[in-house]
DNA sequence: CCTTGTGAACGCATTCACAGCA
DNA sequence: TGCTGTGAATGCGTTCACAAGG
């Protein structure tokens, strides 16, 4: 087996990957370690140290094939093939995220949605029709279900979070602002802009 | 001046202070770093030395009062005071800003909101009535704005962040998945659903 | 016994620096 | 010359361990 990846290295790969799409939309064939950095504002060295946990994909003198590392980074990050994705909560939230455009292009789909609310059950918004929140464990097991996003208010999003748990899936992206606990081998990020914006008030207040 | 405070340690602030929240709504007076460490899936070690970077707030055989150090954590993440936001963007994703519910309570009120899209200018959702982007920084400082919210096409967002620098505005929340440039000063915070997807799914493929 | 606060030890991520190659 | 890949060195965040106090 390969030496295990630091957590932080994981996270920084989709972050080339943009820049890398970026480039390529350019018509850049290649770029160096140094021109990756200047655009992620991040030293040369990280950039190969990062990539050199997973193989060598650059040519000495020249730099890093940008299609070739592209591909390479997407097949590291398993984006090369289809995601089912469940959603859990079909509030304000919840349809926003039903609606969103920016999901598919990058190999994301979202082929279930469950609500509590009876008025919603059985409503087709973007080509998902509304299950109710009832047949969750079942319906996720039916269709393949590999991502669920969780956008319940806070009270419930726990109760959620363990019945997805409960249901088999791997990975939750929740957007309710909570500090959640899952089960071991279950992944689990958390979006919440209010924390994003409570960190950068501590650097506004000091300046 | 007291000791440089690491980025890592202000970023766990606003989680501390989520919890601690709780514990008062749970009506618990006192709580010790090993109780907040469980909450938390930290050790009471961390809490400890990322609270006496900012004072002393424990008392030894006790823990922390929960209410003086939520109110104390409050003032140092500086969210003892209301703050001014404005929106830049009011598609899709922009309106659902508009009608998030979650930043009031916290202390955050959305004071304005600019769109480019004529047929948009004017409309009033939520008590704010968009304006044309265009006098995006005359009416920043108008309205004393603090913090800016980037919902805007990718293809704009470096500029609409490069104008709102120019504005004199110091801290940006950007949803737009660029990897944008910002001048030394200002803070910029991305929050991105597919990046969030994306170190996922690493972990999902090697299970 | 129970806690906190904190210097010291540790371990991990970043950076350095250079061998190897085009 | 330019650049990658990588062991070694550095630096920083986490954890340890314990004095001090309840």
């Amino acid at each position: 087996m390969r030496r295990q990846i630091p957590d932080v290295v994981v996270s920084r790969l989709p972050m080339y990957l943009r820049v890398l799409a970026l480039l390529k939309a350019e018509g850049i064939d290649f770029i160096s370690s140094r021109g990756l950095g200047s655009r992620l504002k991040m030293t040369p060295a990280q950039i190969r140290k990062d990539l050199c946990y997973f193989g060598k994909f650059g040519r000495q003198g020249r730099g890093y094939n940008v299609g070739r590392l592209f591909s390479e980074l997407k097949q590291i990050l398993g984006l090369d093939k289809q995601w089912s994705m469940a959603l859990v909560g079909v509030g304000r939230l919840g349809r926003a995220i039903m609606d969103y455009k920016g999901f598919i292009p990058e190999g994301f789909k979202l082929v279930a949605a469950f609500e509590k609310d009876r008025n919603l059950i059985g409503k087709k918004i973007g080509g998902v029709v509304i299950e109710d929140f009832a047949v969750l464990g079942k319906s996720v097991k039916e269709k393949n279900v590999d991502i669920a996003i969780v956008a319940v208010p806070s009270s419930e999003a726990q109760n959620v979070i363990d019945m997805l748990a409960q249901s088999g899936i791997k990975a939750i992206l929740n957007y309710a602002p909570i500090c959640a606990r899952v089960p071991r081998g279950v992944r689990l990020q958390g979006i919440d802009p209010v924390v994003a914006l409570q960190s950068m008030t501590f650097y506004l207040t000091r300046v």
